[in-house]
RNA sequence: GGGAGUGUGGCGCAGGUGGUUAGCGCGCUGGGUUGUGGUCCCAGAGGUCGCGGGUUCGAGUCCCGUCGCUCCUCCCA
């Protein structure tokens, strides 16, 4: 093999690309039913950005970021994720005083340096929202009644949403206290990545699957439980509000989330369709973030999903690939059948029918073989007899049924509904 | 980062204890006389057996290393 492509990014082929466009076309159609309009930020941010925005003690800033200098030694990252990107963005192009209230969203491609496994690549591909500008509980819900219609759209099943409130910045502090005198007296038995969890950030350990570190965490206290007054309400009103939607949902007073940003509610959708890598969204609020990022004080939320995991479970539930079909094909014989497939082809393909015909000096058996293969809906054999007569047969390929048609674009349109597209 | 498995033509696989020209299915190409398909028949192309060392008279087959992939763990999307 002469070139590999580089390891944990793959190529996505025409039958799988055919799964792609239609989960993004539906992506796009969930966010429009809610107005959430598309922003595309670059793939590449000064390495600071999210640094500072996702913090520096995250997994994902440590270790699997894709940083390099530019020729002029500036430090550039690929994203890592894109909500760091979008509030830069909303900063950088004067949101804040223009049109403070956002409501936002993005599909394409970030990268992490990690160990690729199933549903796990190191490009892989995210869509998100992003409603800046409001403190409302209801925003939280509405983003969250986003990603419930967007699931019940792909007909997804096995879902559980975890929910969770971290509170403030001031909570942050005084939950970490609680947890740190909480595993105080354990944690010198616990495993070597709490310890250093420990000084670093306490609310992650509460993330450890270490069987040994199980039953420390199981009797740790709840984030619910330092919440401050505001915080507290806030998260009862974005409980009853789900509640009254009908959104279904289990509080996890467990749940942190892996970025920092993150302040009061906290989310995770999680399918049991999927194994090891079973979250399929997570997002919360971010309030601090935009005045981290140097705009004013100004709060946000949103969430991210994973695409690959989505489109593993559409394929395994469609087995066969999708279905692909072309609505003409031309076979041709001879000069004359061919000038006159090339201007007919011309003609439809400006009517919008998607037309094919043979390159290659296929013989007839071969075009017809390569018809069927192109799953055309019609058939036209031009040769010397439809070139002087201006006259052919359409054949309809499932039927194999004959129709006399004149030889111009406007009458084959005219016996052919084209493919919905 | 830790653990396990795996790597043979485009894809899916065979190739007991090492022995001559590496097979099969699908796919691909051509043909079954350039006017009608999906079936069928015939022929053919395509592999430095992931890569690099080593053992041996001889390695796809044994050993070491390396890279990729897969799964688990970890983390997350």
């Amino acid at each position: 093999m002469a070139y590999e492509s580089v390891r944990g990014m793959r190529d996505i082929l025409p039958d799988e690309a055919d799964y792609w466009t239609r989960l993004e076309a539906t992506i796009r159609k969930i966010a429009r039913r809610f107005n959430y309009r598309e922003i595309r930020p670059p793939l590449v941010e000064h390495t600071e950005l999210f640094s500072r925005g996702i913090g520096a003690a995250t997994d994902v800033v440590n270790k699997e970021m894709y940083t390099f200098p530019d020729k002029k030694g500036r430090s550039l990252t690929l994203r890592p994720e894109a909500t760091a990107s979008v509030v830069r963005a909303y900063v950088e192009h004067g949101m804040t005083t223009q049109d403070p209230f956002q409501k936002l969203y993005y599909i394409g491609p970030m990268f992490r340096y990690e160990k690729p496994q199933k549903g796990r690549s190191r490009q892989f591909h995210q869509y998100g929202v992003e409603a800046i500008g409001s403190l409302d509980p209801s925003l939280d819900v509405e983003v969250i009644s986003l990603a419930w219609s967007l699931m019940h759209e792909l007909g997804l099943g096995g879902l559980s949403l975890r929910l969770n409130s971290i509170g403030c910045a001031a909570d942050h502090e005084r939950y970490r206290e609680a947890l740190r005198a909480h595993f105080a007296p354990h944690i010198g038995s616990m495993c070597e990545d709490c310890q250093r969890r420990y000084d670093d950030n306490p609310l992650r350990i509460l993330d450890c699957k270490n069987k040994i570190c199980q039953p420390y965490i199981a009797d740790a206290p709840g984030s619910t439980e330092h919440l401050c007054d505001d915080c507290a309400d806030h998260f009862e009103r974005v409980k009853e509000l789900l509640d009254q939607l009908g959104l279904d949902y289990v509080v996890d007073p467990h749940l942190v989330r892996g970025l920092d940003y993150y302040t009061r509610t906290v989310f995770e959708l999680t399918s049991k369709d999927l194994g090891a890598q079973d979250a399929l969204l997570g997002g919360g609020r971010y309030d601090d973030l935009v005045k981290m990022i140097g705009g004013p004080d100004t709060p946000g939320v949103g969430f991210a999903g994973g695409m690959e995991r989505l489109i593993l479970v559409l394929k395994e539930r469609e087995e066969q690939v999708m279905e692909h079909r072309i609505d003409l094909f031309l076979v041709t014989l001879g000069d004359a059948g061919r000038t006159l497939a090339l201007d007919l082809s011309n003609g439809l393909r400006g009517e919008g029918l998607s037309v094919d015909l043979d390159y290659r000096g296929r013989s007839f058996r071969k075009q017809m073989t390569q018809a069927n293969k192109l799953s055309a809906r019609y058939l036209l054999v031009l040769g010397d007899d439809e070139a002087t007569s201006k006259k052919g047969k359409l054949k309809e390929m499932d039927s194999g049924e004959e129709t006399e048609v004149a030889l111009s674009a406007e009458e084959i349109m005219r016996k052919i509904e084209p493919l919905s597209d």
